[in-house]
DNA sequence: TCTGATTTGTTCGTATGTATG
DNA sequence: ACATACATACGAACAAATCAG
């Protein structure tokens, strides 16, 4: 008799349940980082192996995500940013029952380079204002937004920004009631030492990079901007309805937006 | 004098241009290696850091990519992925200019999982058939696809689409005409060694990871399917054009499909 | 899983030529 | 002529990532 074992309930299913418990009664926080399986295995008196055994089972439930050399995290809700033509950041949270915030960054006076002034349809080396924040959900980083305006048609619009912390209340200043996303496109890069730090992310997840232009109601590009989001929490969801029926314009869900933001 | 230098061009341009030269001569293929830094350094007869600068200003107008460990490549060029509701893998190659062809990877029949069958709205575990293939772009690797159909519905799928290497002509077999991508949910991962060596990408580069339902014209889910893209070479492209005004239906470019084939 | 070889990335220090006052 | 600052180029060493065995 190697292992004494009480019943049928199995050694790992125990620790597993213990766990579980731990984490649906909120004691473990989304986020939180577990402790080390050594430090579990002693704990509860049992080997490595078979607390490794209940881990793998919680993260195949999605409650555990465990990083090579990092150690295992509770899960947290995914949040998912729908990309349409009129949908602000605040809004894509705000849906998910979730409380949107920014942090500013830094607002920066530079010269357009080469791929700003396409975006913006401006001159190369035009002045523009780099406005770059970080947007939380619920408090959780959801992402590192940069945004380019040009300075020439909207003088001030970096102290609007700092004032009322919102593109769409800054740029309603300037006469600017509405605005469209006209495209996106999507890549993925790693992060640097410093996007581990504002999103609170692994070095070895990627990031979701979006990059995308507003335009006004004549079609003209108002704001270029740039967002990097962490693949641990945040999700991209493109959803396409039927334009052709019924109501097209309005309330139909095809719109992209101002991600980040 | 440490260095005689001609006139007034400075070393590393010198370097620069030449590499330059041979890239857009064609003499260097896109995706083709360059020697190591340390090769062309002797090579030239100057210093590592001469060949350095070289390479860097390379890389900023986009003639090179460099992967620490791995060495610089010459820049492939990007192929843009649209996702909108009817756009089907070869077509979007075909918009660029490029030859689409595909390698089929694998036919699998097994039970659903929990998301197979939610997305394709049966039972869990009820038998469906994975099928797995590389799709090409001019023989150049685009990505990696897993396709999920309902079995029960589409009995011999698998075997059809072996003959046809389309989805679509497979489905047609099965009366479908035509079918819409319903919605697409977009992450990103790093790739395993296998996704590595079929799609001819670093380690380090993340994959872009687009999951997405297909339906029917009632709206039924008819297939799942699962792409894994190499942002080496592939990018996704979310273009939303105004829907309210003239045509609503047809050539709208919104469309989302069936990405990887 | 680990090791060693290869290659890129980074940071020191040194020397030399140019521009400025 | 001299001092200073700056940019270019070289040299050496080490860190970090990749890759083959």
């Amino acid at each position: 008799m190697h292992q004494s074992r009480s019943r049928d309930v199995l050694l790992w299913k125990r620790v597993r349940s213990i766990l579980e418990r731990d984490i649906r009664s909120g004691l473990r926080q989304p986020g939180e980082r577990v402790e080390p399986e050594a430090v579990l295995a002693a704990r509860f008196g049992v080997n490595r192996h078979t607390v490794r055994r209940a881990l793998i089972s919680l993260q195949e439930d999605g409650l555990l995500v465990t990083e090579q050399g990092r150690g295992s995290f509770v899960s947290e809700p995914m949040v998912e940013y729908r990309l349409g033509r009129k949908t602000r950041f605040g809004s894509i949270v705000e849906e998910q029952a979730l409380k949107p915030s920014r942090i500013l960054l830094g607002i920066t006076h530079k010269p357009a380079d080469t791929s700003v002034a396409a975006a913006l349809e401006i001159e190369e080396r035009a002045p523009v204002v780099e406005i770059e924040s970080l947007g939380l959900a619920n408090g959780r980083p959801s992402g590192i937004g940069i945004h380019y305006f040009d300075e020439t048609r909207f003088p001030g619009i970096g102290e609007s920004y700092r004032e009322t912390r919102s593109v769409t209340l800054a740029l309603a200043r300037f006469g600017i009631t509405d605005y469209f996303r006209r495209e996106s496109t999507v890549t993925a890069v790693m992060p640097t030492p410093r996007d581990c730090k504002l999103l609170d992310q692994g070095p070895s997840r990627p990031l979701l990079l979006v990059e995308g232009t507003n335009v006004d109601a004549d079609d003209v590009p108002i704001e270029y901007s740039v967002s990097r989001m962490p693949t641990s929490r945040m999700r991209l969801r493109v959803s396409l309805e039927r334009i052709s029926d019924h109501e097209s314009g309005a309330l139909n869900s095809i719109s992209l937006d101002g991600h980040l933001m």
